[in-house]
DNA sequence: ATAATATGCAACCTTTTGGTTGTATTAAAT
DNA sequence: ATTTAATACAACCAAAAGGTTGCATATTAT
């Protein structure tokens, strides 16, 4: 799952909501689909695009479906971020050695 | 500028290269629109949603745009996933304290 | 002065996205 | 045995996204 895909589908308000709501514990499809202004079908779709892009697992239990969050992913996309800092950080390094050489000039 | 909004901005390919090529230093948007599949115009369109979502800060300089990354959103997004860490770790925790509880049962 | 470079603005097109409704199926509760 | 609850699947739709081309304008280089 590339980096772009996890932040294309935390990239929509109902299911960054869905995500906040999981990071306090599981949910089926129906108790995570309440209270959202949408229909539950469309929550489904939404649900579905968390699990294609792993961010949620399914596991279907009698006639509910539990929906879980997949910490997997979630560390992935936030080193992702952390990356960019580095990447960053050595950056200003370089600049910063750079003007300290030319301090006498 | 809602979480959302700025994973929205970043999910998308073409834009997440661009967010890389920019932590290793500015660019202008003739040198950042080079490279990639599409057309000028087309490289524009996504360094106006990257500004619009203050991911990016844009600068005019004589005829050149420099496009840099503004930090304070890169850090906000980590922060955001960093809090949805944080907020599992308690649920784990009540749940191990809950499972230390019932040891004897 | 002329040419080349960097950019902006706008119209247009196709595909994807976010949403709906309607119908069917399966598991649990009464 | 019936009803109720939790789902799944599919068709459909409007709006947004990602892309293009064409043309205009302002700097910078020759």
């Amino acid at each position: 799952m590339s980096a772009a895909e996890i932040f294309r589908a935390l990239g929509e308000p109902t299911r960054l909501t869905m995500v906040e709501r999981l990071s306090r514990g599981p949910h089926t499809i129906s108790t995570l689909s309440r209270g959202l202004e949408i229909s539950r079908q469309g929550a489904r779709k939404h649900i579905q695009i968390l699990a294609d892009s792993n961010i949620v697992s399914l596991t279907v239990n009698g006639r509910d479906t539990i929906v879980k969050l997949d910490r997997n992913t979630i560390e992935k996309s936030k080193n992702f971020m952390a990356t960019l800092e580095r990447h960053w950080e050595k950056r200003l390094e370089k600049l910063d050695i750079l003007l300290k050489a030319n301090k006498k000039i």
